[in-house]
DNA sequence: ATTATATTGTTCAACCATTCACAATTATTA
DNA sequence: TAATAATTGTGAATGGTTGAACAATATAAT
């Protein structure tokens, strides 16, 4: 599966949706789907579909469809879900509880297996089946762990300093959710999700309706 | 400020990144600000930030740069901020309480005046000022404080149900973090942000890295 | 065996977004 | 006042993404 070609950001970001969507169709027995009704369930084109698969492969058989289980598979090996990623949440407020928590990413193999904080409160609780860990251990933990990405959750204001424990520890890619463009080397690889955005763009539809 | 162009989304979502980066320059009393220095911060070519602002207006001065309190303003009129719109928060779990809690919402303008749940050991709590009120009484709470804007973070498998009901109730925009498709009438502006979509693209990349 | 139907993979065209280059404008300095 | 430096706004060029059309292929029906 080694294409050469540059695969933009908007195919990456629809695969997830694909995967998920794949997998309830799994559990409901259904074997073989079309780019059409897949497209229907999502709100994607058939064509957008089959052309953001087709840059991986020929994963469909032309008169049919494709094989439900089949395409999962071949899904999970093109973003690389099946290496079951060890992932570190450092922040461990409500957002990082939730995180903590969250079903969505167990289902795409992801494993939470540390949890930091400075709290002492928090500090010692079981939270998810993870216990919460002194940020200052954090090191420790993610090179005894073996983890691979780190999630932060923390005030803006010690963000920068907890990404760079992270990428001492040897993290190689942070998910972020403080609005702050953190610093760190090339090799990492860091995606801010700002949750800011959202609000603002049903504000600017709301006030700029499209004329009616 | 009336555009006739279509504005692309992604000049949408890049309007409150240069606003909460303009507040911060407010904030350290920095009046001028250059679409050079600006996009040093923020990441983004001194180009993309002319081209996007000019989109609305010229807002800048030639050989001079933009004054910063004054193209906050612009960007709150085009965003609509101004507005100070309300929201409310439906399933006050760790997601739905953070939210309830985040800051940047109301830095931005936007006031969290509902929080609903059916749990009864969360309703009647207190969660950053405002009581979580029970989910059969959203409607009224809605209509009673005009609230414009709704966010879901209940489970997926009622959000579909939370969704009608805060349409039914005159909600005009949905901020949804259930992984799903959310059916809605065709003037009803929802934004899907999926948690997930980010884990996804580190693992894609951290499989699939620029080769070194 | 042949025809009809369904559906993918792919080419080409249209569209959209970003980058580049530069004229226009302002402030500053000599 | 004239020359210089800084910086915006914009038109042209580039690059990338999406959409439409269709050939290729598989299955089902006759």
């Amino acid at each position: 599966m080694k294409q050469k070609k540059v695969i933009s950001d908007a195919v990456i970001e629809r695969l997830p949706l694909y995967y998920r969507d794949l997998l309830l169709l799994q559990d409901a027995g259904i074997d073989i789907i079309s780019s059409e009704k897949l497209g229907e369930r999502l709100g994607i084109t058939p064509e957008q579909i089959r052309k953001d698969l087709t840059c991986f492969g020929a994963f469909g058989k032309k008169g049919v469809g494709y094989y439900v289980g089949e395409l999962c598979q071949q899904i999970v090996e093109i973003i690389g879900l099946q290496q079951h990623w060890k992932v570190g949440i450092a922040g461990i407020g409500h957002l990082g509880w939730a995180l903590a928590n969250y079903k969505t990413f167990g289902r795409l193999g992801f494993r939470t297996t540390g949890l930091f904080d400075v709290d002492h409160r928090i500090i010692g609780q079981n939270v998810g089946g993870v216990i919460v860990t002194p940020i200052s251990e954090m090191d420790n933990v993610i090179r005894k762990e073996g983890i691979q990405i780190g999630i932060i959750t923390t005030p803006a204001s010690v963000a920068q300093q907890v990404a760079d424990q992270m990428v001492n520890a040897g993290i190689k890619g942070i998910l972020s959710f403080a609005p702050l463009r953190l610093n760190v080397p090339d090799h990492i690889f860091v995606f801010r999700e700002d949750l800011s955005i959202g609000l603002s763009r049903i504000s600017y539809y709301l006030t700029n309706k499209p004329e009616e």
